[in-house]
DNA sequence: TTATATCGGATAAATAAAATCCGATTTATC
DNA sequence: GATAAATCGGATTTTATTTATCCGATATAA
């Protein structure tokens, strides 16, 4: 029932990248080092998100990540199942054949209701809105 | 960001519980059979039910366990909290102390707001209500 | 007294998460 | 071109968690 250390490492990834701005590229050391993420891990989450087409890895020399969409068309909800794939909380939510119960189960429905309705809070979360809010706080100094 | 197996069983095993009737006795091994439960396993659960009040464990020859709260007062949440402990999505949402980030981190934020409504759905749930539910089901064939 | 149950602590097995390693590859710069 | 600075991406290792079982102790009905 819990968020891996894997996707916080990707939010945290992609927070940094669109706090930098859309078109910048930012080493791998750099993200890892300001954000805490364990470098050569960052990496592999790297490649996830890639796959996704949510960053774009540049290779060589000042080589380094650089966000694709822009961060008001990017969701939590992107940056998440880009690494964990589809989010649920059971099994039977996905695929209810797996429990004997499931074609009465009432319990299941219950399951998958709460299931989309925590996809939905991910998916009205994007980016921009989350680093304005950070920045708001921060100018209310 | 998944339910375990042990909530699913420890649910189950309530959930039949419930069905039979508050103050009747079922021994492990017929809910483990007809839950589809894995007998000893369901023995462990049942300690942390019991410790939370859930059920009531009766020992010697015709023992069993017993449901003790009455189940239109028995939530999802409160059988899902004796097995895991506190329902939260991310480290940060019990323990801010955990990230660095956490004073200005609006991502937290979100993940405090799924929680509690994910909690929330939990809590509406009672097991009077998925009972009654499965068996309008069932009668309408 | 015996047969039937669960208790509860310890432990084993299986699975998943987290992190690292390293040869290959790509690119900027001199 | 040669060199240095990066990341790639597959394999592997380490660690943590989940899942399940074992067994001597204990309790109860008959
Ligand atoms: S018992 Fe219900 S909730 Fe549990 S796995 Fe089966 S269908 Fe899903
Ligand atoms: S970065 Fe934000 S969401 Fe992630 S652990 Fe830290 S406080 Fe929580």
């Amino acid at each position: 029932m819990k968020l891996t250390r894997e996707c916080e490492y990707a939010v945290r990834c992609v927070l940094y990248l669109s706090h930098e701005g859309k078109e910048i590229v930012v080493g791998r050391r750099r993200i890892a080092e300001e954000m805490e993420i364990p470098g050569p891990f960052l990496g592999k989450i790297a490649q996830q998100l890639a796959r996704s087409n949510i960053i774009e890895i540049v290779q060589g020399s000042k080589g380094g990540f650089r966000l694709v969409p822009s961060p008001e068309k990017l969701t939590l909800l992107d940056v998440i199942e880009a690494v964990m794939g589809k989010v649920y909380l059971n099994d039977c939510v996905l695929r209810p054949d797996s429990c004997f119960r499931s074609p009465t189960c009432h319990v299941r429905l219950v399951w998958k209701a709460a299931t989309e309705r925590l996809r939905e809070t991910l998916r009205k979360t994007s980016f921009a809105k989350l680093l304005e809010a950070e920045s708001e706080y921060l100018s209310s100094d």
